[in-house]
DNA sequence: ATAAAATGTTTGGAAGGACTAACTTTTCCA
DNA sequence: TGGAAAAGTTAGTCCTTCCAAACATTTTAT
């Protein structure tokens, strides 16, 4: 039966099922295609190769729904996704947008043990209550002023 | 004039030549469409187009050089590519092959900004030998472990 | 020197993804 | 309740990237 894995932009079509139904039970394809920068059509068609393969239900002029595959598939994209973008908010300090964007286009391309490597370094990181907030202040001024400190000073234990 | 920026995969293809010229002269088709895992028309499809853009010279059946632009795209690429196979490789300790394919894919899909910051983090945790070790050899116990310290030993102002 | 092997190119076609224009349903409100 | 506006779909096209098959050139080995 050869399940042919979604491509990458199948996956975004998914994912943003996902996203946008927070809260409400209906998804649009209107909002779909504001989500994802593309025109109706371009989501129709979509619409139709996700149903054909089993991910979504839709039927013409109606509601869109993930199928319990679909759910599983658009809920590990989405998990990628927020890995990524936490690293590049809450570690890089990188803009909300940005990281948002960047992190929707990375999520595709990453291997499974990268993305596992990612989460724990992000866990291990933030986790450390005594001294990411150092650690994270000194990246800080090294992004800001080009200072990297040699040692590691009491303040690491402090705050 | 409106100079229509590469796609990613174009892309790919400047930088094969980059990274295939190490040493020798002379870069090949066949040696492209190996490096790149496409056949060869493939890659004479796309030196074409590339050659059409100013970014490469190529004569039938001859040799394959970069143009001072193209030189210029295909450093950029490299770049990137260098700054995300260092942060998998040496921060998150992923191996080699992997860190250099997950590197090939998400070269093209970061900001500069993201780009930029990746760098200076890498600089900065790379840069403090006096900590960097320790910090490593922790993540690494947490990812075999899952062991995550909470607190900033004497070890740190050690090795 | 010359034929076989290796390299490279052309042609034609497939698949994925997106768009515009034109058409159809649904929704909403006067 | 009867349109107009909003939402959705269909049809037709374009562009990118890839491939296989057939053809052309260069290299290599005898």
């Amino acid at each position: 039966m050869m399940e042919t894995k979604p491509t990458a932009r199948m996956e975004d079509y998914l994912e943003s099922i996902i996203m946008l139904r927070e809260g409400k039970e209906a998804v649009r394809v209107s909002q779909m295609s504001q989500a994802l920068g593309v025109k109706m059509p371009s989501v129709t068609g979509a619409l139709k190769k996700l149903s054909d393969e089993g991910l979504v239900e839709h039927q013409r002029y109606g509601r869109v729904q993930l199928t319990p595959d679909g759910e599983k598939v658009a809920r590990d994209v989405f998990r990628r996704h927020e890995a990524l973008r936490r690293f590049l908010e809450e570690i890089l300090s990188v803009d909300a947008d940005t990281a948002a964007d960047d992190a929707c286009k990375m999520e595709h391309v990453i291997s499974p043990l990268t993305q596992k490597r990612l989460a724990k370094f992000i866990d291990f990181v933030l986790s450390r209550p005594n001294v990411h907030p150092y650690w994270l202040k000194m990246f800080e001024r090294y992004v800001n002023y080009g200072e990297i400190p040699d040692e590691c000073p009491e303040k690491c234990l402090e705050e």
